[in-house]
DNA sequence: TTGTATGCGTTATCAA
DNA sequence: TTGATAACGCATACAA
């Protein structure tokens, strides 16, 4: 392991124009340059991370709360992962994962050691622990999810509400009037997972201003959705729904696509259909579907910023919420109501 | 930020008695570790990370290197970033997750800056350059699948070999003489991922030992595969195949067993069918299906207590190479052929 | 049982 | 333009 006066040796200088030379910080003759870049090759001289945090200097780490709760399959937050450790990067740090069950535990034990430099956190409740003790963390925070209790850090989200009624509004202009509303499994209510709640509600209290009638999927367990029954359940009923919205995952979808297609409905000339608050970018289904999704990209991004910002130039972020406009992806799967022309 | 002085200042004792007394390397008296503790409590101290490397202790960080490779969509990995992270932790240590698509340049960056203490090499190629690369690392590594070129580092995998033959002779021990092989989207064996490409070809070798017959499906990229087509075009073929051997993803294989199902068929009194290499664990599938799964809790955990053991003790496992035996998990979608008996 | 002194590898300050 | 040196916070060898 070659240090910097292995280097200097090498180089026939002092170890502090070997800083220099690497930093920048100081004017260097291009003799010296040379020498001193020459035996960093050599030696394959790679500066201590320790001791240059030692030194004051940041780690250029971002640490990433994740908690694992219960049996939650969380496939979907993978996309999370990737595009904030993508960001980050972009900006110089590296990402480490905190999934332990106890995140406050975590995020305590990395800043308080001064291992990461900020927190991003993901899969954030309604309702959530780590947001509402966030002011104690000494490190700068960022949430992506919009906790009730959120004075300590900063939050960034799509505005669920916002896509609730922007989707009650893309259909009711198509001429919907009635439609299903296809629920997305329980365990996701039932634990307050803030933005499925909000986007729900909103969409109901905004459908009903409008005279509209929605017809909401029965309740069901990740591994007990039956596709076929809902199918015929839903379009029994007497004012025929013309159109669903979708908040369940891809492979719930998958299924009524393919009962809907069984059953003899054409998509969107039959019944038009809408995904919101999901994410099918790369997903491989059999019927492209318009989404309104949710935006890992540009929510990491965003974040991100925050972060660094108040990282490196301390910038006060707390309390700060930032909420992103939703996005509509038209894929073709929603038509005027009753006629067979694409959107 | 309190240090250890202000704490042994609180306390009223040295520096060196507070870093005994948290290490219990020294016998100290009651009275002065309770003042100790209460002092560390009241100063919410936590050793500094840095510090306490620079005097050659350990950063507890393990690299994941999970590079991202063009468009792959890799959701997959999901449940080997949370395995991994789960067992390291287990070991106390924390996991780093790198994601650059230049890997052997990252894993150079967190190795040789002494920040990560070892590498988790994950979604392992044929070819792979960081296993090729990996003697020349500066710590320990252990690949999750098995490159041809593995001299540098450890490689933990499943007998996707052996997968392929218990996969056949189960089915031909259940009467089964032709069968279909519902091959994954293209793009998989277009990039030699390893274990795709070993379990297919053993499969079919075995089967040819054995004098079966197997009808391959078309090729497909990921979102244009169609089901129905599928069905109608594999169940034409005279010998009628009596079994399904499924490499694919849960969303296409959901998507055939609901065409299995509109086609007539029950599985498995009409059809039996068994997936490979897959993991739908948790997976809200409609049918449950008898699988012979990757098993990412058990490799990650071998992984990670090969790594920890080559960190901690020095151990060389340096070209050592474990393959797990595959496990058979038997949910009722395999019968004897031509009768309604369910396995 | 406890305290003092040293050094880990850097970078910044001061001196040349 | 460059070199010597102090300091960062901790763990340990050594001294008491």
């Amino acid at each position: 392991m070659a240090g910097i006066k292995d280097v200097a040796r090498e180089a026939g200088v002092s170890a502090s124009t070997v800083s220099y030379v690497l930093s920048g910080k100081r004017s260097i003759s291009a003799k010296t340059t040379d020498k001193v870049m020459a035996a960093v090759e050599k030696l394959g001289y790679t500066p201590d991370a320790s001791a240059r945090k030692m030194r004051g200097m940041r780690n250029q780490i971002i640490a990433l709360s994740a908690p694992i709760r219960g049996d939650i399959n969380q496939a979907r937050y993978n996309a999370y992962f990737l595009r904030t450790a993508w960001a980050a990067r972009n900006a110089g740090y590296d990402v480490m994962l905190l999934t332990g069950p106890d995140a406050v535990k975590d995020i305590r034990r990395v800043t308080q050691s001064n291992l990461a430099d900020g927190i991003v956190l993901l899969d954030v409740e309604q309702d959530d622990e780590r947001a509402a003790q966030s002011g104690t963390f000494s490190k700068p925070c960022v949430a992506i999810g919009y906790p009730s209790s959120h004075a300590g850090c900063a939050c960034v989200d799509i505005d669920f509400a916002l896509m609730g009624r922007k989707a009650v509004d893309f259909l009711y202009e198509k001429g919907h009037r009635t439609i299903v509303f296809l629920r997305n499994n329980e365990s996701d209510y039932n634990r307050h997972s803030g933005y499925v709640v909000i986007f729900r509600e909103s969409l109901l209290a905004h459908a009903k201003e409008l005279g509209m009638t929605v017809i909401e999927s029965e309740h069901y367990e990740a591994d007990s959705f039956d596709a076929q029954h809902f199918v015929s359940t839903v379009f029994a009923h007497p004012d025929r729904p013309t159109a669903i919205i979708n908040q369940a995952n891809a492979s719930v979808l998958s299924q009524v696509l393919m009962a809907l297609h069984n059953a003899g409905m054409s998509i969107p000339q039959d019944v038009s259909v809408l995904s919101c608050g999901t994410y099918f970018e790369g997903e491989p289904t059999r019927f492209p579907i318009t989404e309104m999704p949710v935006m890992p990209e540009e929510l990491c991004a965003e974040a991100m910023n925050l972060l660094v910002s108040a990282i490196e130039e301390h910038t006060d972020i707390k309390g700060s919420v930032e909420l992103i406009e939703p996005a509509l992806k038209r894929r073709g799967s929603v038509a005027e109501a009753g006629s067979g022309g694409t959107i």
